[in-house]
DNA sequence: CACAAGGCTTTTGTATACAAAAACCTCTCT
DNA sequence: AGAGAGGTTTTTGTATACAAAAGCCTTGTG
């Protein structure tokens, strides 16, 4: 493995995790010594770190994490909905049958996992991953699919603000049960409005567990 | 202006502007040559032009210049489709009326600047430019506006395939027009439609007059 | 003659030294 | 005491030297 892609593997899980919290500057001398490597690699992954909008170029003083306000966390699911909702559509028009009513009779059965402990959690984890596969791997569209990739990893950041309790993660499990559903029966607008629902609900779980984190460290 | 940034414009065009066509691998040395600089910021140029998927990394190999095939273009505009029916749509129920009436107006005298020469021509190209900032200033959504900012370089790529001839330039400014007139209305739905029905028929022109450009570079 | 293994060459990946620019602190002047 | 100019210091930007890896050509063998 590459020393650029363990700094950018390294910074961007620390990011998404909420232990390098919005306003922290990232100096390069600092962060390559805390990485043990030099700074050419690592001013390559805070290049592709701010090519996704994890960090942004600061002037002089660096490029410092950015911050997630309320307001963002609309907009981001307003693009998600756009485009969720259109690459349900698309994966009931071309995907298979087969495979997604697969995924629905798992996700069915989705709440036994739910109330187990840590690796049965994970398995849950896995299976709505293996959906968003699926539905990326139907659309057959490379460009919507970047779109949604690019997206998923502030979603990601998000999510960690909210707390997934298991009421929460049962309902959601039928929610993707019901995209999974309308998709596997090749009805596109259907697909679209189970997807709306679910990412209002999602959005509504969201701001309502929100936790501020702690204060940024403003300069 | 630093190196690097230098570097990453002059590539980004020629790619743009076909003069370094599909297939061409940028090697490191040759390229940092050409541009008279050093490699390191010539490969953060590199970088960026790889996140925005106008090269890709080939291996050991180096980074050769991303193809664009009719799959492609199709694909990009279903992207392209699904992003800006979606602005225009926000952009009508967020948007100032007086601002988009006021490009309305302009529009619809925009076939005067039509038959002119170069810089008449020029003046056109900028007030569709003035349009789609508007959208981007009204939907207060940057999220969706990177987006479709990273949407527009590929498309940029594509209308130079393509050959504008006065009539399309005309009609497509009567249905900029319109759809500038169903955002002034206040009309989310009447201004998604607009957009798609602009759209296609600017797909449609794009894939008729569509001139294949010379073989790539293939090793 | 086809194919594989080996070294040879080219190209990328990394480290470090140097240059330039930006920020910050200090000192002075009002 | 506040504001601004200048210098100092820190930090980023660039160049180059070196290391590693990938590709390619050569050579030997079945």
């Amino acid at each position: 493995m590459r020393a650029s892609d363990k700094a950018y593997a390294a910074l961007r899980d620390d990011i998404i995790e909420w232990r390098l919290l919005p306003g922290t500057v990232l100096a390069e001398v600092e962060q390559s010594e805390r990485l043990g490597i030099s700074r050419t690699p690592l001013r390559e992954a805070l290049s592709r770190l701010t090519a996704e909008g994890l960090t942004t170029a600061a002037g002089g003083r660096g490029v410092v994490v950015t911050d997630i306000s309320l307001e963002d966390i609309d907009e981001l699911f307003e693009l998600r909905e756009t485009l969720e909702g259109k690459a349900a559509a698309l994966a009931a028009e071309r995907g298979d049958p087969e495979t997604f009513e697969q995924l629905r009779r798992e996700l069915l059965q989705a709440p036994g996992l739910i109330g187990g402990q840590d690796p049965a959690l994970h398995d849950y984890y896995g299976l709505v991953g293996r959906l968003d596969a699926a539905i990326d791997a139907a659309i057959s569209n490379s460009y919507l699919a970047q779109a949604m990739r690019s997206l998923r990893v502030h979603l990601v950041r998000v999510r960690r603000l909210a707390a997934d309790d298991a009421a929460r993660l049962t309902a959601a499990a039928a929610e993707h049960a019901a995209i999974a559903e309308a998709i596997a029966a090749g009805n596109p607008r259907l697909a679209e409005a189970a997807t709306t629902l679910h990412l209002h609900r999602s959005l509504s779980h969201v701001k309502a567990t929100h936790t501020p984190h702690q204060k940024e460290h403003h300069g």
